[in-house]
DNA sequence: CGGGACTCGC
DNA sequence: ATGCGAGTCCCGT
């Protein structure tokens, strides 16, 4: 589609104003891109994924968004309410102890307050000045009465702008319901993207955005099916890597943090508590997205020797791990690209790159596309062989989201236990891992109850 | 209009 | 100096 539409999401619109110039001239571009992407899509091998994957993934996508999802409007509203005067009494307060009036919403100005009025300890800069982001006002947070405040305010305007006052505003009032527009093609990995609205990023760490998610709700006599993937990256990590002491804590069922946390600093009989838990957490995390010492020592406040023992003792424990990053870089340094597991190819041109720090996110790129693509391709799979099974058993529950290592359906009552042992058997049974696939289901009269 | 800062999700 | 997205606001052009 051609530039110039009103819509940010490239949908066509009927106004004549904005008709192509050249319609035809638009048709034979399509033509011969068509044409020329064929080519390299054999060359590449591509064909089985695009033919087993992307293409009958079209109709699933085209499905859900045809069927969108509904919201409690009035819910919405009602949370909004309470939310914007605790906003009003936040911002006076917050002018208040300024000792003027300012506008909160402009780092720039913040900065000034903070660290130039006010004296408070300057953590980071940006490239345009001090950073003010959510870390550094958690450092110095007992510094000045002013900084909960401007946090809890940032928390608040964030949910009330982005979410309660704008999704109302995407109800379709020919269906009463919210479409969004799922991206096939925008993310380098593979996942797909969500926008107008953005339907993958409703809060749910947070308890006050909590609420939010309990919006989106069945129909009447219907319920909501979520049913999520258990640590898909972790357990793709353990098969593209073989690596078998990690299978073996999936297949005894146990905490894959926790046990990370036994495995890599337990050693001396110690206890592990939450904060083992944690640390082991973001070890985890941290080395699907190729986490450096430097990187760890920062977010756990340690010293970075202590990050690296940490991350050596990770590696001594889970050997093909470290194999898998290691041969995963050099292919892709020869190679130019990675592929996921369905041959899905991302070239990584930073790996060429003479800049130090450039080659190094090179690198972070090759392993977290092989992971991240690679659950992205199980999802897709999974979503295919959902929709076709539910047609099939001629149920009425419909896939209506999907968030990355979730799906989430709409079906009713009725039907909903009889569907979610579909669901969890298709999603299971997408791609045959090792360590096999998990899936863990949750039925409720709302996305926030059903998860 | 576009970049930057920030924050929401996985 | 840990990956992938999108939306909102501010601010300079
Ligand atoms: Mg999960």
């Amino acid at each position: 589609v051609r530039g110039g539409g009103a819509e940010p999401d490239g949908q066509l619109s009927l106004d004549e104003a904005e008709a192509p110039a050249d319609p035809a001239a638009d048709a034979r571009l399509a033509w011969e891109l068509a044409g020329r992407q064929r080519e390299l899509i054999e060359e590449f091998g591509l064909e089985p994924l695009l033919n087993e994957v992307e293409m009958p993934l079209i109709e699933v996508l085209a499905a859900m968004e045809r069927v969108g999802v509904k919201l409690d409007a009035e819910r919405l509203a009602e949370i909004g309410a309470g939310m914007a005067e605790r906003i009003a009494q936040l911002q006076a307060e917050i002018y208040e102890l300024a000792g003027r009036e300012f506008t909160i919403g402009s780092p720039q100005q913040l900065g000034v307050l903070l660290f130039e009025e006010l004296g408070l300890s300057r953590k980071r800069r940006g490239k345009t000045g001090y950073s003010t982001d959510a870390r550094v006002l958690s450092q110095i947070r007992d510094e000045h009465e002013i900084i909960p405040r401007i946090e809890q305010w940032r928390e608040l305007t964030k949910l009330k702008n982005t979410y309660l006052d704008s999704l109302p505003t995407l109800i379709d009032p020919e269906t009463g319901r919210i479409h969004t527009t799922f991206n096939q093609v925008t993310a380098a990995t593979g996942r797909l993207s969500s926008t107008n609205p953005n339907l993958q990023n409703i809060p749910i760490r947070s308890e006050v955005g909590r609420p939010v998610r309990s919006c989106f709700v069945a129909e009447p006599g219907h319920l909501l099916l979520s049913a999520d993937y258990d640590q898909v990256e972790l357990r793709v990590l353990a098969h593209v890597a073989g690596e078998d002491v990690l299978r073996e804590i999936f297949a005894s069922g146990e905490d894959i943090h926790t046990a990370t946390a036994a495995e890599m600093l337990a050693t001396d009989g110690r206890e592990i508590g939450p904060a083992e838990r944690s640390k082991a957490k973001m070890i985890n995390y941290g080395i699907a997205y190729g986490l450096s010492a430097f990187g760890l020592a920062d977010r756990l406040s340690i010293p970075r020797e202590e990050a690296a023992a940490y991350i050596d003792r990770y590696f001594q424990r889970f050997p093909a791990v470290q194999r898998f990053i290691d041969e995963t870089i050099e292919r892709a340094e020869r190679e130019g690209r990675v592929t996921t597991l369905l041959g899905r190819r991302r070239n990584i041109p930073e790996l060429r790159s003479s800049n130090r720090q450039r080659k190094l996110l090179g690198e972070r790129l090759a392993v977290n596309t092989v992971i991240q693509g690679t659950a992205a391709d199980i999802i897709k799979l999974a979503m295919i062989n959902c929709h076709r099974a539910l047609a099939d058993a001629g149920f009425a529950t419909r896939l209506i989201l999907q968030i990355h290592d979730e799906l989430l359906f709409e079906g009713p009552e009725t039907e909903i236990e009889r569907a979610r042992e579909i669901v969890v058997g298709e999603m299971k049974q997408a791609f045959d891992l090792d360590p096999p696939l998990q899936v863990e289901p949750g039925v409720g009269p709302d996305w926030l109850a059903a998860k």
